[in-house]
RNA sequence: GGGUGCAUAGCUCAGGGGGAGAGCACUACCUUGACACGGUAGGGGUCGUAGGUUCAAAUCCUACUGCACCCA
């Protein structure tokens, strides 16, 4: 084995294994119980950033933790076709050939899009096995297969049979870079400066005018009302009266609607309907026309006048110009507002009249909402479930037709001759009116996230009546960012219920960002990301998933420091080098012979009784979706018992004389390090199987398969913990001394201990070799100790007075002055506690064993006190 | 405007009513036969501010301040 860990070699090994050998696999098996989890899919030709590397690195966890505990685990995995930024990669492709996907057509940009897929669908999932993600392959999907396609359809059309999908004429979100229709979510909300604008509509046969106040001007070109609130004294005597439109010249009426807000702006609104989605509604209330002035590209349209043509930008500079020379323009105020911007291209939505699709969602929520609510579903952390409720309370209707060309078709065929419109899973020959067989399909797609709505069931087979899909579903967890709270995990909880009368999963698994180290969610226009490819390379996937993992709380963000990662690889380095130590002297281990439970030493039965605890405290937060708490429980485990005392004290049995020794020191060492290695697997699975491979103890083909360790209470030993930590102790305060005082660490030291208790002096008689060993030194234990030295250093701990004798080496003045400062910590401590029991309250109203626990430090500090009082005197006279 | 989260050692973060913790960084010493990606010992914090509840508050409650995010 080589000295330092190289995780470059050991993880080649071990990911081929497993999968070649179907240990990923899962089979139904009715009289198993099942755990499963459906992999949130990441897009299809994407690549694997660090957000994926943690929802990814938490799912393997429970996936093969739950494994190991002897569930049926399925782990499924799969891709999603991501419609507009898969369509968009390709277009960009042929733009940069001098094409476009309009002058290569529908079908054949398809046949492009499918091509990109074929060549970079593998990316993503050839990296989720760099990581170690022990998903079952042979399940894979892929939103757009046949299967999934089924799916989609099957949901389009008993949702538009009930009445539940609809197509209707209303303002959507329009990207005009992407040149689609967008979802509400979908719009990200920035602040951006800007400026409010307030301009002069003159009514007509007066020298009167109202005054309005817009932040887009440019959209006055399609004005066709001015509102004002119906109790606004200012505006009383106007309603009704007809104003005159600057520039446009056109007449428009003032009307009064409860929407306006008096106390914002002028108290006077301009009504827009084609261009703003309150102004719409407003619209349709008062029956007023739609004027459209800005264009799918967002340039104005012919109704724009002689502004046609301008960019919406350009038009509103020029415009303002003008308002300003006729005199319309009174002022322009600075004015921070929330602008849409795409999510994907983040260019500045345009609010657009146009023919969509839309689901009801009312309907849909309701049964949503219940499951929250009762405990059906449960959010981790618990609060993320108000954020939910929230959302699906206030929900509005999704518009679900994307113009794009990549993704699931909308299944309705209209009839040329009678305008009939036929909703139908497979094409029509015929329309369903007229008979007529001149048909033409809807042009637009689905949102893509009308299909991952469904991934829960309909990768399980649905609509068919699977084996798979009455064994697995409900699945079990779900793991996913809070960022897609809304877009994904809403949606996949209604779908359930709509259409498998049963929620999709019982727990609802929620993680934050990972953050650059600035604390910047990583993009990609900042340049900021990691890629954890590179870091798997340069660190191995073990330290990645390990260093994910810890130092984070549910549900919060995490930001990614390089220190943190050298933590984790040195940690992988520690484990590697202690298994290293315990291989190394195994060599001549007859494992097939049991320890001899009457052999066993105090460290042996405290390392036992402390793997028990850590067993225990893993599972239990496993439990609790605590996993950064578990994989700290194993760090401290394994760095601070384990190697930092069990294998230091194993040292002198394995080499000392005795061959019963050295055998029950190797039984004991093998069996806590392939435990440990056991509990260590979910998190780190390329290590901790390369070197239980390599353990003579291991039964089975492989750690995944392995039983999750649970060690009885036979291993459960407080008395061995109690013995063991008193001699710890002993061993600190001679290390301090050594330290403090200058002990070269190789020089021997002899070590006094006074021990009037009958009972600790046994102890650590019978363990003197352990202090001997790890304090370097030379230990005598005494009843009493008539001539104290006074050419010593001191300590007193668990009722023990420490010696450490050196002769010309102690500089009283110094020694003094390190015990006057020891004394005076204990003294203030002593106070408070002595504070404390004094108080009556405490004592009536504060439970007994926190009263018992006082009193016990108290009498531990007075006995160190008068310790080092005492030591003080001598050392004075 | 509404909501959520965060504020604890120089940095990054755990903890969550009864002794302030970890990792990194820092100081001193140590190439001891698993590991210098290591070992031993150490320094460093009125737990954001102000109130309240309690025998007891970093922890629970209220208000405030600052930062981040979400929704409108």
């Amino acid at each position: 084995m080589p000295k330092a860990y190289d995780p470059g070699a050991v993880e080649a090994r071990w990911y081929g294994f497993w999968e070649e050998n179907k240990f990923f696999r899962a089979e139904v098996k009715p009289d198993r119980e099942p755990f499963c989890i459906v992999m949130p899919p990441p897009n299809v030709t994407g690549q694997l950033h660090m957000g994926h590397a943690l929802d990814n690195t938490l799912q393997d966890i429970l996936t093969r933790w739950r494994r190991m505990q002897g569930f049926n685990a399925l782990w499924l995995p799969g891709t999603d076709h991501a419609g507009i930024a898969t369509q968009a990669k390709v277009e960009e492709q042929l733009v940069r050939e001098g094409a476009s996907r309009h002058q290569l057509g529908r079908d054949k940009f398809l046949e492009r899009v499918w091509e990109w897929k074929y060549q970079y669908g593998g990316r993503i999932t050839h990296q989720l096995r760099k990581l170690g993600a022990s998903c079952d392959w042979d399940r894979e999907r892929f939103t757009m297969d046949e299967g999934c396609s089924e799916a989609v359809r099957e949901v389009f059309l008993r949702l538009f049979e009930k009445g539940l999908i609809y197509r209707g004429h209303y303002i959507t979100n329009w990207c005009p870079k992407c040149n689609t229709t967008i979802s509400d979510i979908e719009v990200e909300h920035l602040d951006k400066p800007g400026h409010f604008y307030y301009i002069k509509y003159p009514v007509k046969d007066s020298d009167q005018f109202i005054a309005i106040a817009t932040t887009r001007p440019e959209t006055m070109l399609g004005d066709v009302a001015v509102a004002v609130h119906p109790e606004d004294e200012r505006y009383s005597g106007l309603v009704g009266k007809t104003l005159i439109l600057p520039v446009a010249g056109r007449e428009i009426p003032v009307i009064a609607d409860d929407y306006v807000d008096p106390e914002f702006g002028t108290g006077a609104v301009k009504i827009t309907p084609a261009h703003d989605p309150n102004d719409f509604e407003v619209g349709v209330r008062h029956n007023l026309p739609q004027v459209q002035v800005i264009d799918k590209d967002a340039l104005m349209t012919g109704e724009a006048g002689k502004y046609k043509g301008l960019d919406r930008w350009e038009c509103r500079k020029q415009l303002v110009k003008e308002l300003d020379s006729l005199g319309y323009l009174i002022k322009v105020d600075d004015h921070t507002h929330a602008v849409g911007h795409c999510y994907r291209c983040t260019t500045v939505i345009e609010p657009m009249l146009s023919k969509q699709w839309f689901v009801r969602m009312k309907p849909l929520a309701e049964p949503a909402i219940q499951a929250a609510k009762d405990g059906r579903i449960r959010f981790l952390p618990e609060r993320f479930t108000k954020v939910y409720l929230n959302w699906m309370e206030n929900i509005r209707d999704w518009c679900i037709s994307r113009q794009l060309w990549w993704g699931h078709r909308i299944p309705v065929w209209y009839c040329e001759d009678c305008g009939e419109m036929t909703a139908s899973r497979d094409t029509p020959k015929e329309c369903s009116k007229c008979k007529g067989t001149k048909l033409e399909q809807d042009p637009d797609v689905l949102d893509t996230w009308f299909s991952s709505a469904l991934w829960p069931f309909s990768t399980l087979g649905w609509p068919k009546k699977t084996v798979d899909l009455a064994y697995f579903y409900p699945t079990s967890v779900l793991v996913t960012g809070r960022d897609i709270i809304f877009f994904w995990v809403a949606r996949m909880i209604f779908s359930g219920l709509e259409f498998m009368g049963e929620v999709p999963f019982k727990d609802v698994f929620i993680h934050g960002l990972v953050l650059d180290a600035l604390g910047r969610k990583m993009s990609k226009s900042l340049g900021n990301g990691v890629d954890p490819i590179d870091v798997i390379e340069n660190h191995g996937a073990d330290s990645l998933r390990f260093m994910l993992v810890t130092g984070n709380t549910p549900g919060n963000d995490l930001r990614f420091h390089y220190e943190r990662l050298e933590g984790a690889r040195n940690f992988n380095n520690k484990i590697w080098n202690a298994s290293r130590f315990v291989l190394m002297n195994l060599y001549d281990y007859d494992h097939e012979q049991k320890a001899d439970p009457k052999r066993l030493t105090l460290a042996d039965r405290w390392i036992y009784s402390r793997f028990r605890a850590a067993a225990a405290g893993v599972t239990a937060n496993l439990e609790k979706y605590e996993l950064g708490e578990a994989a700290r429980l194993l760090y401290e485990f394994i760095w601070n018992e384990f190697c930092d005392w069990y294998i230091e004290l194993a040292k002198q049995r394995l080499y000392g004389a005795d061959p019963l020794e050295r055998a029950t020191a190797q039984h004991v060492l093998a069996e806590v390090l392939k435990g440990t290695l056991e509990l260590l697997h979910p998190f780190m699975p390329f290590i901790t199987e390369d070197i239980w491979q390599r353990l003579p103890v291991h039964r089975g083909r492989t750690i995944m398969k392995a039983a999750w360790p649970a060690p009885g209470k036979e291993y459960n030993d407080p008395e061995a913990e109690v013995e063991m930590e008193a001699l710890m102790e002993i061993i600190r305060s001679v290390r301090h001394i050594r330290s403090e005082v200058n002990v070269p660490p190789g020089k021997k030291a002899d070590i006094l201990i006074e021990a009037p208790e009958k009972k600790t002096r046994e102890l650590i008689q019978k363990w003197s070799g352990y202090i001997e060993t790890l304090a370097a030194g030379r230990v005598q234990t005494v009843e009493t100790l008539a001539d104290k030295p006074d050419q010593a250093a001191h300590a007193a701990a668990r009722g023990v007075e420490i010696y450490v004798p050196l002769k010309g080496l102690i500089d009283i003045n110094q020694e003094t002055a390190r015990l006057t400062k020891e004394l005076g910590v204990i003294e203030k401590d002593l106070a408070k506690i002595k504070g404390k029991l004094s108080n009556d309250g405490f004592l009536a109203k504060a439970p007994a064993d926190v009263i018992e626990k006082e009193k016990a430090k108290e009498s531990e500090l007075s006995g160190k006190r008068d310790s080092i009082t005492g030591r003080l005197k001598i050392l004075g006279k």
